[in-house]
RNA sequence: GCCUAGGUGGUGGAACUGGUAGACACGCAGGACUUAAAAUCCUGUUCGCCUUAAAGCGAGUGCGGGUUCGAUUCCCGCCCUAGGUACCA
């Protein structure tokens, strides 16, 4: 029989699964390798073609792995709550775990087709109870801890408490809001119970506080900094705004250093790595006071200002060093110093600085760098080291979210400040011998010795920083300090479709609820909007309260929550005791590979890395990292067509269509066409005019007597008709065939557009492998016979080449190596079993449904491919001892010789020189010199 | 602006540590089989020049330099594309 894909896949695909193929035990006799797919969100729109590409390859990879004598953990579940699903229910009323339920049947069906070997016992769901349990347990974990300095890790509030008791809160390093207060032991016991939990909040790594926060108003939620792409929402693109609200956040500032120092020791995709850094964003530098008294406000200012009498500014900079170079302060125009710092006289100019400033939106903000703005307060601050009056002024680039939300100016050394001098007519002292053209820019240098710069005069750079860090340090006007970019990340949504937050409150106060009562479900409500008084939709539970008594936390948890330790899961999904069994996780340990996409480098990465760093220190887990090695696989992108629809005079759409190449001579619209009617660009002119009344008796303009149109690669998306789903194209050539002509597209990581073009060459190909295993009647027919030299070396050249490939994640060239060796065999008309058995093997992590069935024909046990021997390579088949060099003169190649490789230099070089065909191009002359590689090539230098 | 990755035929791409540039495939052209089509098979296909042909000559991996017997690969400068990021003090 010919190949019949469709009869040997489906066989196949049911064995697997009737079977339990790809089950896979906790077994510690085999070294276990684990390879983790991101678990997708079910959306209604189900999986094109580009989703596939990474599970594709994690798919071969396991495969691989698997027949080289691993245990492979390779699981596949859903990251199941989430914003679409409850948008529809808002829509429609349909309770969001039924939408999520008929999408998750649909995605399953999509994977099944694809012949996966995933080990689906082990499936989670982010919205499952048993799953959403152990997140909430894992929050629970998080507010009962406190981030230790000292030691550097997070432990138990309890040990916090202790030292509270003991000897109060003096001396206690840890991680902690801002308002931290100073106590002793006996303060701390005279304190109320409510006074106690107050003060644990702010230490606790999960808690609460008023803070600044995204609000998205279309969403009615709040949102994380990574859900906030350039001042709109990153689901639906609605503007956010800034905020103050009550809020549940996650410390995750605790872990930055951890966070980052982490990324040394992981093998991930640089650019990846380097957008962590950047988010985490450590900065090197010093904290500074200046102090506002006494005598202030200064420079005309009529009334005494009390507010801060006593108070410091305090600014953060990376260059200590250039403190002699300050010549102004600037604060943002939000800090919380400005109004009491403004003099009469400038009260009115602030005043119209702040409101231009807050009329402009964050965007303007950002994209207006170039107009230099600001005001003067009319008050000065104290030089920490000579003393001087400095102005303050404020300034809208400043902004109060980084540092202390001031900056000390040196317009010397800063462009920014150097603008800013230069427009109000400001100072700019140079600081450094070697700074130039200062009158047309700053110089930021830090070379050459310091002037004007006080006791680090004639000081280098690194002199002067230790020098002024001791100074500031002993005068108590400043300090060593390191700043991170990276925020707490705020952990509540106003959301129904999410993990609520085990959590009641008690007088205003939050208390965890009974961890025997998890998981706490999600109660049933009537619709899916906020309450009239503007609380969340579990605000529409009834009777919903802790103990019928205390009100439950209403916020539900971020879609971050549930995918930030759902690896852990998979290692042992059936556990109701613990989130993972001990001897499980110190089994599987920690993911070895991670195939997914780079859009989640600042959320569920980060989020997943600082959870495992906290579950490591609380003693759960084993490893400090809980991705080895990750891999982002490139985006596929759609490839839209276009028809151009011609418009008459008066700009009315008539129904006439040109074809691409002939638009530029008519004024036209360009309309998505579905692909899916399209071949080759060619429109299929009979089912465009079916496809929409309107087009039923339309006209066209055609070019050599067809219909060509118009082509931009975009975004995969219904709404630009370029959709490809894989169902389609496994129906037609089948799944094996569309994995490896997924491989053979390009590198893994690359983005390309999808086009179908190619798919014939793989399929071919197929076909031709298929037909080494039959004679020209299709009959089954494999010989016994000692394979030859030739044909042994065609497929020890494949069991290397594979091994290779897939060991550097370069699947495309592969499948080029398939297609060499199955055309070579071709040639060589072999047939023999000792071949072709191995290549079967081979192939099986590619293309495993045409293998397993010749597996069976072969005389094998059905369904042991899976878990047969990868073969060994053995390089005596591909010894040779003669090779055609290349013979180049002047490194240009010329022509090939064929020599044997038993032959040294001075013999090759008689041997070489000797040929007439060479003499031709050496032109009379004997060469300079004569380069010779072994095995390489022969280079004449004339 | 900064960071990161990349730039190779008509197209997707290959060339792993410097050693025959363009493997493999698509497309295209021509041919075989066929009444015809599909399928299959064969030949050619970087560009330019020259030639009846065989063959030959020259150029060529974004651009300009350099190192080297030899550079797609290493170094310097520039241009372009993609992704990230931004008054971050």
């Amino acid at each position: 029989m010919d190949y019949q894909f469709k009869d040997i896949e489906a066989k196949w695909q049911q064995f697997w699964f009737k079977n339990q193929t790809y089950r896979v035990e906790n077994n510690t006799s085999k070294p276990k390798y684990y390879v983790l797919d991101m678990f997708p969100y079910p959306s209604g729109a189900g999986l094109h073609v580009g989703h596939p590409l990474g599970y594709i390859a994690s798919d071969i990879f396991s495969r691989y792995k698997r027949l080289k004598g691993f245990n492979v953990l390779h699981p596949m579940g859903y990251d199941s709550f989430g914003l679409p699903a409850e948008q529809y229910a808002i829509q429609t009323g349909q309770h969001p775990a039924i939408t999520t339920e008929t999408n998750i049947k649909r995605y399953r069906e999509q994977l099944d087709n694809l012949g996966f070997s995933f080990d689906w016992s082990r499936e989670v769901r982010t919205s499952d109870p048993n799953y959403y349990k152990w997140t909430q347990w894992i929050f629970m974990q998080l507010f009962n801890s406190w981030y230790n300095l000292e030691k550097d890790k997070a432990e138990s509030i309890d040990t916090l408490i202790a030292k509270f008791e003991k000897s109060g809160s003096k001396g206690v390093q840890a991680v902690c809001d801002e308002d931290c207060t100073i106590f002793t032991a006996d303060e701390w016991k005279q304190k109320s119970k409510e006074e106690q939990q107050k003060e644990l909040l702010k230490y606790r790594l999960t808690y609460l506080r008023e803070s600044t926060v995204n609000w998205c108003p279309a969403l009615g939620t709040v949102l994380a900094n990574d859900e906030v792409k350039e001042g709109f929402s990153e689901r639906g693109g609605y503007p956010v705004e800034q905020k103050k609200m009550m809020q549940w956040s996650m410390r995750i500032t605790a872990y930055a250093d951890r966070l980052l120092r982490g990324l040394e020791e992981i093998d991930w995709p640089e650019p990846l790595k380097e957008m962590q850094r950047h988010w985490i964003g450590k900065s090197v530098g010093a904290m500074v006071s200046f102090s506002l008294a006494p005598g202030f406000p200064k420079g005309g200012g009529t009334e005494p200002n009390d507010d801060l009498a006593g108070a410091r500014l305090e600014v953060f900079t990376t260059r200590v060093d250039t403190l002699f170079g300050v010549s102004f302060l600037v604060l943002a125009p939000e800090h919380e110093f400005v109004s009491s710092l403004t003099t009469s006289e400038q009260k009115e100019e602030i005043a119209n600085y702040i409101a231009q400033t807050q009329k402009k939106s964050e965007l303007d903000r950002m994209s207006d760098i170039k107009t230099v703005s600001g005001a003067f307060t009319g008050s000065y601050a104290k030089h920490p080291i000579t003393g001087t009056d400095i102005p303050i002024w404020i300034a809208d680039y400043v902004l109060v979210g980084y540092g202390t939300g001031a900056v000390m100016a040196v317009p010397s050394g800063d462009q920014r400040d150097w603008l800013f001098a230069k427009h109000f007519n400001l100072p700019i002292i140079p600081i450094l011998d070697v700074q130039k053209e200062l009158d047309i820019q700053a110089d930021p240098t830090k070379e050459g010795k310091y002037i004007n710069s006080g006791l680090i005069n004639g000081l280098s750079y690194k002199e002067a920083v230790r020098l002024l860090i001791d100074e500031l340090e002993d005068r108590g006007m400043g300090k060593a300090k390191v700043n991170y970019r990276l925020r707490d990340a705020i952990f509540g949504r106003q959301r129904y479709w999410g993990e609520p937050v085990p959590v009641y409150f008690k007088d205003g106060l939050p208390y965890l609820v009974d961890e025997k009562e998890l998981p706490l479900l999600l109660p049933e409500v009537d619709k899916y909007l906020p309450t009239e008084s503007g609380e969340p939709p579990l605000g529409r539970a009834e009777n919903w309260n802790y103990h019928d008594q205390f009100e439950y936390e209403l916020s539900t948890m971020p879609g971050w929550a549930g995918s930030s330790w759902y690896w852990y899961r998979y290692m042992d999904a059936q556990n109701s005791q613990e989130f993972a069994g001990k001897e499980a996780i110190a089994y599987w340990q920690d993911v070895d590979l991670y195939i997914g996409g780079s859009e989640h480098a600042t959320g569920h990465l980060l989020y997943s890395r600082f959870w495992n760093k906290f579950l490591k220190d609380a003693g759960y887990v084993k490893e400090e990292e809980p991705f080895k090695k990750l891999i982002n696989q490139g985006m596929i992108q759609g490839r839209s067509n276009f028809v151009y629809r011609l418009v008459n005079e008066e700009g009315k759409s008539t129904n006439t269509f040109v074809s691409a190449g002939l638009r530029n001579q008519y004024k036209t619209i360009a309309l998505h066409v579905d692909v899916n009617i399209v071949e080759n660009d060619v429109l299929d002119i009979h089912q465009f005019k079916s496809s929409r009344a309107e087009f039923a008796d339309a006209d066209f303009i055609f070019e050599g007597g067809k219909y060509v149109c118009g082509v931009e690669v975009e975004k995969m998306s219904k709404s630009k008709f370029n959709v490809i789903n894989p169902d389609d194209i496994v129906a037609r050539y089948g799944a094996d065939t569309l994995r490896l002509y997924e491989m053979f597209l390009g590198p893994l990581e690359q983005s390309k557009p999808w086009n179908t073009n190619g798919i014939e060459g793989v399929f071919k190909f197929l076909r031709k492998f298929w037909k080494l295993f039959h004679d020209d009647a299709f009959n089954f027919f494999v010989s016994d016979q000692e394979p030859s030299k030739a044909e042994y070396k065609a497929l020890h050249k494949i069991i290397r080449k594979v091994e290779e490939d897939i060991e550097r994640f370069s699947f495309n060239t592969s499948v080029s190596s398939f297609m060499i060796c199955v055309n070579e065999l071709t040639d060589l008309k072999c047939n023999k079993r000792k071949v072709l058995q191995d290549l079967v093997i081979v192939l099986s992590a590619y293309a495993p449904h045409i293998t397993e069935e010749l597996w069976m024909l072969l005389g094998n046990e059905a369904g042991t491919l899976s878990y047969a021997k990868y073969p060994k390579f053995d390089e005596a088949y591909l010894i040779e001892n003669e090779f055609a060099y290349p013979i180049s003169v002047n490194g240009k190649m010329k022509m090939n010789l064929t020599i044997s490789l038993g032959l040294d230099a001075s013999e090759v070089e008689q041997l070489v020189l000797a040929n007439g065909d060479v003499q031709k191009y050496l032109d009379g002359q004997s060469p300079k010199k004569v380069i010779f590689v072994k095995g390489k090539i022969v280079n004449l230098v004339i």
